[in-house]
DNA sequence: GTGGTCTAGACCACT
DNA sequence: GTGGTCTAGACCACG
């Protein structure tokens, strides 16, 4: 599990945990039921504070990503609630128009994201 | 030019008002070389601070989708600068990664991007 | 006398003229004694307001760059007074901490600075 | 770090205060990686308001000239991005055309960015 | 009348 | 305690 934290980025750290690890089990790195390693090893990886951390754990739990057992730490969850939101719809959306603005055509954003789709497919097991 | 800002958003309102007019110019609402409104009608329109829409304009700007004219505001530029960036590839790969773990197979996202292009096509002149 | 205005520069218009016409006398273009364009002539030119063009001969005419004959417009001085100053002075030594900055080496912007003063001698008569 | 602010120039302060770090950079008076003071502090150094030296940081950062480090502060970065511009080439072209007209010779002023490019080298580490 | 700049406050998210 | 954002005024250069 590689995780790079950009701290000259402007998204928070907290995001750019929560983001990797979204795609982490997106690519199939990290498996369902598998567990996530502990607030504190994550925190000293990172170098960063534990707080930090357990905001993303929060997050991802929140968003049902994961499930924190008390006992056992937390383990990546087999489907997520939530589904398509009017802001993941906007979010989309503004990203085509500025693929579309940058010259991008249909064809070749499809095909774009088709290759994506592809590499996250690709690494499952 | 019919613009919603939600102030409850976390997203900082000048950046609201950035992705609202990328995506009019996308979707043909406003056409390169239309003027923009000027910075404090459109703020008295949303009832935001000049300062709050300059930083939109200056953003817009410095990104090439509008050219600001020294003689009379600002107007939609014909071609951005710019080009897809890896921050772009990493915003989108975080929406497909997001997409896959909510059960959305690659052919229904492609169909839905396809949506989206033809809805920014389809208001073209 | 070709002159190019850029409308959408951070430069305000009556400095873009004045640097413009520093420039064709520098390079030869313009030679000494020689008589400018009327305000009016320039004006319509550009597309801009007299008031713009006027800022500019009387910025020129004040810095000694040109001549203004009441009777026969403005015409190209011998040698300009001033002299250097440490404003200018500090705008050089800003240019050349950026070029530093970008790893351009002493001996190359020395080259790319004779080459300027080549292209400048190159055009006199 | 020692800064002087021209209250009464043209040159807006926030471009006064990147200017002056650009070039203590340059010099050595700022090493990569060393902590810039704080936006707060700057400000009050210099009787300004947080805004404008919030602006010149902006403004710093997105050249690519400083990092925010999201834990503590600003800092000065390696390497900026950019490169030499048309711009930069304009600029260079009107300072050389502006010393050649005051009567200064081609060895005179290669001679002159010679000994600032020496003063930059000479406080280096 | 336009955008650009600045002030003197303030609140917030992040760490 | 940091930078980021925002407000409600204001003045100025420019055209």
């Amino acid at each position: 599990m590689l995780i790079q934290i950009d701290f000259s980025s402007e998204i928070p750290i907290y995001q750019q945990i929560r983001n990797e690890i979204v795609m982490g089990i997106a690519d199939g790195r990290l498996q369902p039921g598998e567990k996530l390693p502990t607030i504190r090893a994550l925190a000293d990886e990172f170098g960063v504070n534990t707080m930090t951390v357990n905001k993303a754990y929060a997050l991802l739990k929140q968003e049902g990503y994961i499930i924190a057992d008390r006992r056992a730490g937390a383990s990546v969850a087999g489907t997520p609630k939530g589904g398509i939101t009017t802001e993941y719809a906007q979010q989309l959306r503004l990203l085509i128009s500025e693929a579309k603005l940058q010259g991008i055509t249909q064809e070749e954003f499809l095909h774009y994201c088709a290759t994506i789709f592809q590499e996250l497919e690709g690494t499952q097991p």
